[in-house]
DNA sequence: ACCTTGTTCAAAAACGTTTCCGGCAATGCC
DNA sequence: GGCATTGCCGGAAACGTTTTTGAACAAGGT
């Protein structure tokens, strides 16, 4: 490989005015500039971004942290924030640790001696390990998808998932129905236990308090979705909708509505929170409330880029909104004969 | 930052030492050794990996191209390949290109520059200037699903598509069906070319050579697969089965069946490729050739794994079988009454 | 007493850049 | 013509490691 020794030697200049000429220093003449720049072509030189890491204590990489790229919610997330990011020179290393926390810590520890220049990170647990090994942390961190945790003063971008839940229990209450059961996401998660309040609160304000059985704990997949629905019917015959905490957990529940001719939405309405790319396939037109993933992705990334280009302000956190989108999951009791178990 | 030298100074030893001990040096007595660690965990000191890359030539990251992490194909190959290389200590940056050849030359040099170790790429166009980019590289690279161009020799991991394709129609044909429209992926991409190629072949093997209209090139989205299932319904209303080339252009084509109230595969079948999660969802049904994707990614990480290790030794190609995955979008027109149009 | 051998460590070079500092012409000004 | 200013450039330090070389010392054999 051809270094920067090697081209001022054959121009037979110092390494330094190649160097400034190659960064577009003021004070390097026209001609040598030009004739760096050719030199530069001729040799193939390449500039070594590791040396250059090295002094200016910059690597113009940032690391992004997901819990499973696999999970169909995160590439779009991945690739609004590579996307802006990318604009600005910076490249974005992915770790995808499998909701592990040793992982996690892993690539936490990894951020901090490659010298990473900036972290979004979504993290899944956050022990009082991983929470000194981010406030020990010198670079600046947002947190993506998930409010930032006590003890710890980074910005965090995340859609309201209260809020949420709340309007889309208000979506169906409006629309008649009242017997509304509940598939959970694991809810020792944050967001597992705030859509799960969501619902609570909003169904209990209707006057509607739920009865302990009419919520089950679901998980983040499909097959969860299928085996809650299940448990669902059994303990209670006679819902006229169920909310699931994520469209792959509405999907699995209408999974196994279809195969048991319970027909959506006249028989029992479903209504999810995503919004993947699933929802709108004709054989399901889940009506679902919308995260707006690239909007956070986008958000995530420049906020980070604000602290990179000034630490010393203090970055504001925001909140998006999610959006409901209707489609046909949902029957609307109010404009129906009546009649219905 | 505390480095190297704040330990040393905190010891009163020299900093090779330190580094010797860190790095498990035979020459370090133990006593000392244990000082050096207890040392470091009280300062907190992190190595620097750019500092050390710089000497050491060697970074222990891997560049990942992709042309999109968006297309369900990709994710489950990300993780195959992290997982197999992070037990190694690699970590790897991932480069979604939108098949986009200016961000294609762009992450190849990025590579070149920020000294990567090795490279897994997936690249969409190569033309003479990204062949001669690569053929420049220093450092080893793996091809992934797609075979090595011309003038290079480097090795690769793909899946037959020809033969792949072949076994598609097969399985179709000997299920009694003859008039079998085909979807296409862009006919300029290898893979588009290769499947659509197995399809030709196999086609006029059982001497049912096709007829042009029978083919339509559709993209790579469901929505080009609605649009191809269309056009392909106006132009051979005849049709008994179509095969897409990928699944989105199989579930695009279904929904578009669906909307018309053809029944699949009562009245006509549908053959997929690639067996995404979508292919199994209970309305979708979808008989498919799957690609086996964390095979393919583990066995390109291996590879390259191998190569960093030994650069001398000249590595070798795999071609992974595809495996037929029945299941109920596919007529069996030979167990049938007959009399069908 | 001397050589050999082995163990443990320190000094310094090296990696490829950037950047600070100073020097040397040439120019402009009085 | 002296003097400050400007434009351009070279030397060398610095970044934080690893690695090579060899020094110091002790122990053991003859």
């Amino acid at each position: 490989m051809t270094n920067i020794k090697d081209v001022a030697k054959y121009l037979g200049i110092s390494v330094s005015t190649v160097s400034r000429a190659l960064n577009h220093y003021p004070d390097v003449s026209p001609t040598t500039k030009t004739q760096v720049m050719d030199a530069v072509q001729y040799l193939n030189y390449r500039p070594n971004a590791v040396a250059k890491g090295l002094i200016q204590k910059k690597t113009f990489t940032i690391g992004f942290m997901i819990p499973d790229i696999t999970d169909p919610f995160f590439p779009a997330l991945a690739n609004a924030v590579e996307e802006t990011l990318s604009v600005h020179g910076y490249q974005v290393v992915y770790g995808s640790t499998n909701r592990e926390s040793e992982k996690e810590k892993q690539f936490i520890a990894n951020a901090i001696s490659r010298q990473f220049d900036g972290l979004i990170i979504t993290p899944d647990v956050l022990d009082d390990e991983m929470i000194a090994l981010i406030s020990g942390l010198q670079m600046p961190v947002v947190f993506l998808r998930r409010r930032t945790p006590q003890g710890l003063n980074a910005p965090y971008i995340d859609v309201d998932h209260y809020h949420a839940a709340s309007a889309a229990i208000r979506h169906l209450v409006t629309r008649g129905h009242q017997r509304i059961g509940f598939i959970s996401l694991p809810v020792n998660s944050i967001t597992g236990s705030e859509r799960l309040r969501g619902y609570m609160d909003t169904m209990s304000a209707y006057g509607l308090m739920p009865e302990p059985v009419s919520i089950v704990e679901g998980g983040r997949t499909i097959d969860h979705g299928r085996a809650a629905m299940e448990k669902l019917n059994q303990r209670c015959p006679n819902l006229t909708a169920v909310f699931a905490a994520n469209d792959l957990l509405a999907i699995g529940a209408m999974e196994w509505l279809h195969m048991h001719h319970i027909a959506v939405p006249d028989q029992i309405s479903v209504m999810g929170f995503d919004n993947l790319e699933y929802a709108s396939f004709q054989w399901i037109q889940l009506t679902t409330m919308e995260q707006p993933r690239e909007e956070m992705g986008r958000k995530s990334a420049l906020t980070l880029l604000k602290m990179m280009k000034d630490p010393k302000q203090s970055p504001v956190s925001e909140l998006v909104e999610a959006k409901l989108i209707e489609r046909k999951s949902i029957l609307n009791l109010n404009a129906v004969p009546a009649g219905r178990s």
